[in-house]
This record gives structure tokens, sequence and C-alpha cells, in this order.
DNA sequence: GAATGATATCGTTAATCGACGATAGGCAAT
DNA sequence: ATTGCCTATCGTCGATTAACGATATCATTC
């Protein structure tokens, strides 16, 4: 049952079944869906989406978590690409990144 | 976890879209989203929807996981929604479940 | 009724997550 | 500079995760 081939095929162009493009393609997605994996943040994501103001304090009222957590959450929602901050004088104004988030549509289209 | 959001939106103008019906719309896109966060999760879908035969064995091939690994992914795709599985005499044959599959697509398309 | 092969489950481990409170940093008025 | 608000970060905690090997379950064939 040799299971782990990783050794050679790090860098390797080996006959391998799936082929290295899918697996950055699947990295890729999965960059996307696991930054939606909690309903905290598609929540976020969705008020984002409906709001023309987003600025971060808007965002904790409307959620049942303490301000850290939100915070936490935009971070991470950050990184993953989808959401840019702004900052705008004492407050930060958090918006969706198009981009990201069409392409998110995008690789969930073309599954 | 908590769990109370009563959230009086002034902001809405005919319907304000974003209350509890969306509380339920954000955990049914996200029980979807956290079933796809893992890359080896996406693979596996991935690995469904472009073959025919979807053996279990095949796909313990194609993934550098333990055998137990993607049963125990299959497992949690199965409980998604995402993906159903036959047994076929000695085999399980796992498929797309095109009704969750569909709705996964939807959900983001409409996001 | 074994023996075999395929899949699922169990039990464990190390790592990560989500949540929190407390606190630090930044900006704008006073 | 000091105050006060808004946001980010820190440190911690409990729960969950993904991974594994070992073992149990089940269907087929002998």
């Amino acid at each position: 049952m040799a299971k782990n081939v990783n050794a050679t095929r790090t860098c390797g162009s080996e006959a391998e079944k799936l082929s290295l493009p899918d697996v950055d393609w699947a990295e890729d997605l999965a960059k996307l869906t696991w930054a939606l994996a909690p309903p905290a943040r598609v929540r976020i994501v969705r008020l984002l989406l409906s709001r023309s103001s987003c600025v971060c304090g808007e965002i904790v009222d409307e959620m049942p978590l303490a301000q850290s957590t939100v915070s936490q959450h935009l971070k991470i929602l950050k990184e993953s690409g989808l959401v840019t901050g702004e900052v705008d004088g004492p407050r930060v104004c958090y918006c969706i990144h198009q981009p990201a988030f069409q392409k998110l549509k995008q690789l969930i289209a073309e599954l």
C-alpha cells in the first residue's frame, strides 16, 4: 500500500493521475471555500454585499459576536482576498473585493 | 456560540434581506463551503465530476492519502449531501449528488 | 465455512479553529 | 497632551480537524 509518493513528485512532472494543475486549482478554490466555511464569515460577506457602507462597527453590531472575533474574521477574509479594508479616519471601511469574488464564482461555476 | 440576532434593520426599504432568514441561508451555504474547505475534498469532488466510474479504491489511488483518510473525507462529503455512495457488490460507487451540487452553485451565484 | 479483497470505523495525535476578554494602537476632537 | 472612540492584536481556552494505523465489517469466491 504505497500511498505516499510525494518525495519524488514535489516538483516532478511524472505521469500522475491527478495532474499538478488540478492540485493547484483545487487549492485555489479551497482557499476561497475555506474562507466561507464558518457561517459567520458567510454572513459578513453577505452583509458587505448588501450594504453600501461597510464600517467595521456596523458589522459588529449585526453579528452576535465579540468585536475581537469579528475583527479576526475580517482579517481572514482579507487574507483570502475576498474583502478589502480601507482605513477611513478612525474607522475602517470593508468592502467586497470583486476580482476575488468573481474568481470564486467562476471556480464554482466551472466545477 | 451565541445565537441572538434581533437587528431591527431600518436600512432595507421594502424587505430587509438581512435578518433571521439570512442566518439560515448563511448556514446552508456554509455547510457546503465547509465541505469543500480542505483541498483534499475539492479534489475528490473534482475527480467524481471528471470520471464516470467512481469506485472508492480509484479515489484512494488518485490521492496521496491513506485509505482511511479518504474514506473519512467521503463520509463528510456524503453528510454534506454533495456526494452519494452506492454499494455495488464488494465495492462502493461514489457519485456527485446533483441536487446538492446545483444548490451549491446556485447559492454561490446568488451571493 | 474459511479466505480474500474492499470499505468503514475506531482510537489516537498534533495542529488548527473560533470564540472570548484584555489590552495595545491609531485617529480626532477637546 | 489628554481624553475618548474605534479597531487590531495578544494570549488563552475548549472544541474540532485531518491525518494515520489498526481493526472491524461486509460481499464475494473458494
